[in-house]
DNA sequence: TTATTCATGTGAAGCTTTTCACATAAACGG
DNA sequence: CCGTTTATGTGAAAAGCTTCACATGAATAA
C-alpha cells in the first residue's frame, strides 16, 4: 500500500471487478489491457480505473496499458486474496448450505473448513466432507481450528447471540447474511450481505421510473 | 415522490434499512421513533435519516418523531414493496435452490412463481410446489406468466445468453447472481449480487488494517 | 532517428453526498 | 397557559468521490 489516505469502499469493490475482468482476460491469453478496455468490461470510466489503481502504485506502461497477469497478481495482493483464508460458516439452512458449495469463495482463497448449526438433526451430518458441529461449542472450536473469518447465515432472531460468541472467540472478520444490524466491538470488521436490498432497488426503480446512472462511452 | 431530483442509490438502500428497523419497532409496539433512534439501530447519523426521508416528504412531528406504522407504510410505497411482484428464477443450482425458499423475498412481496433450468434432470422436478421449466422456453413462458422481475442464478458462462432471452421476453428488471457483467439495453434495470465482494472487502480490511468508517454517537 | 500515436498517472475542477447547525414547531410538565 | 424540552426539516458548509484534461513517456512505423 502506498499512501496513508483512506481508500474508499467503492474503490475496493471496483478492485474486485478489475480482478474478475483480469481473470477472464488472462484466460483469453491477453498480455496487456488498457484502462479503456477494462472500463468497458465493467461499465466504468477509464479515468476511474486509472485513478483507482493509482492509489496503490503505477502498474501500467504508457502507450501500452497494464500487463494482465501482473496486474491481476498485484490486485490479489492488495485485496489479500493471494493466500488462503480459514473460514467457518454458522447456520446450515437454505443459504448456508448453498454457500458451502459456492465455488466462487474457494476460487478466491476463502476455504470453508468448519460448519456449525444448533439444530440437533443437522449436527453431525456431512456437507461437502465437513461435519457440522454444535453451535454451542462455537468459541472453543473456532479457536481450535484457527478460523480467521466467519460467515453468519442464521435467522435474524439469533444472529446477535451467535455474533457475540464469534467475537468472544477473537474473530476479527464477519460476513453476515442475516437481515439485521449487529453490534460488534470497534476492532471487529463486519460486512452485511442483504439480498433483498437489490430487489428493493429494482422495485423502486420500476415504480419511480428511476433514471439509470448514465454510462459513458 | 416529491421532487424531480435524482435520488441516490445510497438513499434507496438506506430506505431498505429503515424499513427493516421499522418492522422491528412495529413488532415491539413502538408508536413513534426519532431519527436518532432509527440512526442508532442502523449505524447511521440522525441527520442522514432526516435528509433521506425529506426527499420524499415530511413524515415526522417535531418534538415527537416519526409514527412507526405510518412511516413504514410510506417507505413501502416509495420502494414499491406495498404490492406483490411476479418473479421468476433461472438456475436451480446451489444458490438458486436457496433463493426459492428465501423467506425474506416473499416477506417483501417478491413472489417466485416460475423456475427454470437447462438441466434435463432438474426440469420437471418440484421445488416448494413449483415445477422447474425448460430454460429453452424462457421467452414464451415469462410472457405467459406475466413475470415482472427475473433472478438469474446460472453459471457465469451462460449468464449472458439467459439474459438475452429474458430481455427478449420484455422483462425490465433483472437481479443477477452470476459473477460477470452483463449487457442489457438502456431501458432494462439490472442489479448485481456479488457475494464474494464483501468477503474480499473483509480480506482487504484485515490485510491493510483498514480504518473502519467512523461511527458517530 | 524522428514523428506520430497511444495510453498512463495525476493535479485540479466539478459534482455528489454527508454533516452541520439552526429556525421552527409540537409536546409536556407544572 | 407558559416555559422548557425535544426533535424535525432544511439551507449551507464540509467532505468525499468522479471526471477532466494534459503533461509525460513508451511503443511503433517509416
Amino acid at each position: 500500500m502506498i499512501g496513508r489516505k483512506r481508500i474508499s469502499e467503492s474503490t475496493i469493490h471496483r478492485l474486485s471487478l478489475y480482478y474478475r475482468a483480469l481473470s477472464v482476460l488472462e484466460k483469453d491469453s491477453y498480455e496487456t489491457v488498457s484502462s479503456k478496455e477494462l472500463a468497458r468490461r465493467e461499465k466504468l470510466t477509464p479515468a476511474q480505473v486509472r485513478k483507482d489503481l493509482s492509489f496503490f502504485g503505477s502498474f501500467g506502461t504508457r502507450g501500452l496499458g497494464y500487463p494482465v497477469k501482473e496486474l491481476k497478481a498485484q490486485i490479489a495482493g492488495i485485496l489479500g486474496i493471494d493466500r488462503a483464508w480459514r473460514v467457518a460458516l454458522v447456520g446450515i439452512g437454505n443459504i448456508g448450505s448453498a454457500l458451502v458449495s459456492y465455488k466462487e469463495f474457494s476460487r478466491q482463497g476463502f476455504q470453508i473448513i468448519k460448519l456449525f448449526d444448533n439444530d440437533q438433526r443437522k449436527i453431525g451430518s456431512n456437507h461437502k466432507g465437513i461435519e457440522v458441529s454444535d453451535a454451542r461449542n462455537l468459541e472453543p472450536e473456532l479457536k481450535e481450528a484457527k478460523i480467521e473469518v466467519v460467515i453468519v447465515a442464521v435467522p435474524a432472531t439469533v444472529a446477535q447471540y451467535i455474533v457475540d460468541d464469534i467475537v468472544k472467540a477473537g474473530i476479527k472478520a464477519i460476513l453476515n447474511f442475516a437481515p439485521v444490524n449487529l453490534k460488534v466491538p470497534d476492532d471487529v470488521y463486519i460486512r452485511h450481505e442483504n439480498m433483498s436490498m437489490e430487489l428493493e432497488y429494482l422495485s423502486f426503480a420500476i415504480v419511480n421510473n428511476h433514471t439509470q446512472k448514465r454510462v459513458r462511452s
